[in-house]
DNA sequence: TTTTATCTACGAAAATATTCGTAGATAAAT
DNA sequence: ATTTATCTACGAATATTTTCGTAGATAAAA
């Protein structure tokens, strides 16, 4: 559907609105407060033009606009990890696997988890 | 040491010292176009804004300068991978690992060894 | 009904990143 | 020795992203 990068700012929003479902522009706006100095004007524009480049929808309810994520989390986060891999590990996954296992701790489920994933993709 | 996060430009040069250690704008520059359109000196600018942030540093070479990256490969794909998973996988490594490994493929041997890793982060 | 608060639309300033033209110096080629 | 090629430095134009002020509309409060 959509090839478009968004940008830190829309990625921002992006994840606020697949957090919480449709919300206001004063909702996102707050939600992004906490996080960083933002006026709300700000969140608006950044809002409207996502809607321009059809990131979000949007319906109105009564006065405001209750706005919406149009691209969905997962391939959203496959189409930027595709384009990390390359920029920043030359296209090699397995170095990044490599890396994030190295550098983050995660329980012991989580590594039974990945340790089934692979079994299973070590079958075929 | 460097705190900073190159720009994707940026990146690119520092892929290029990296595989091919200390080098000139010239050589830079004709890699950079094997990718895609860049003039020299846009290049050259860029090199040298590096060079003022540190980024690069430089040895003159008779009439020219060899460049050479001043932050580690490893380290900025640590640092950068870091920002990465936050922005993109709301901080879960995890996340992102099941996902590069579920849309990647990759040889037996490479498996064996991420499935080797996590063994021996099991023990602990 | 007048004031106050809250929303959208819009334009433009500010900040950041990228691109390139021009000038001056030096080496290489003719 | 003159021309040509190649390098650096520098400034500024472009493009992109982020920020916010102002104006107009409508609802809520006084």
């Amino acid at each position: 559907m959509n090839i478009l990068k968004p940008t830190e700012s829309e990625l921002e929003i992006l994840q606020i609105l697949w957090q919480n479902g449709p919300s206001s522009v004063r909702f996102v706006n707050e939600e992004l407060a906490k996080q960083r100095d933002i006026g709300y004007t700000t969140t608006l524009k950044l809002m409207q033009i996502m809607f321009e480049k059809k990131l979000l929808s949007r319906t109105e309810e009564g006065r405001y606009h209750l706005y919406k994520a149009e691209i969905g989390e997962e391939a959203t986060q496959i189409n930027l990890l595709e384009k990390f891999v390359d920029a920043t590990f030359r296209g090699s996954a397995m170095k990044l696997v490599m890396q994030a296992l190295g550098n983050h701790d995660s329980s012991k489920e989580e590594l039974e988890e990945i340790k089934k994933l692979i079994e299973s993709k070590m079958q075929k």
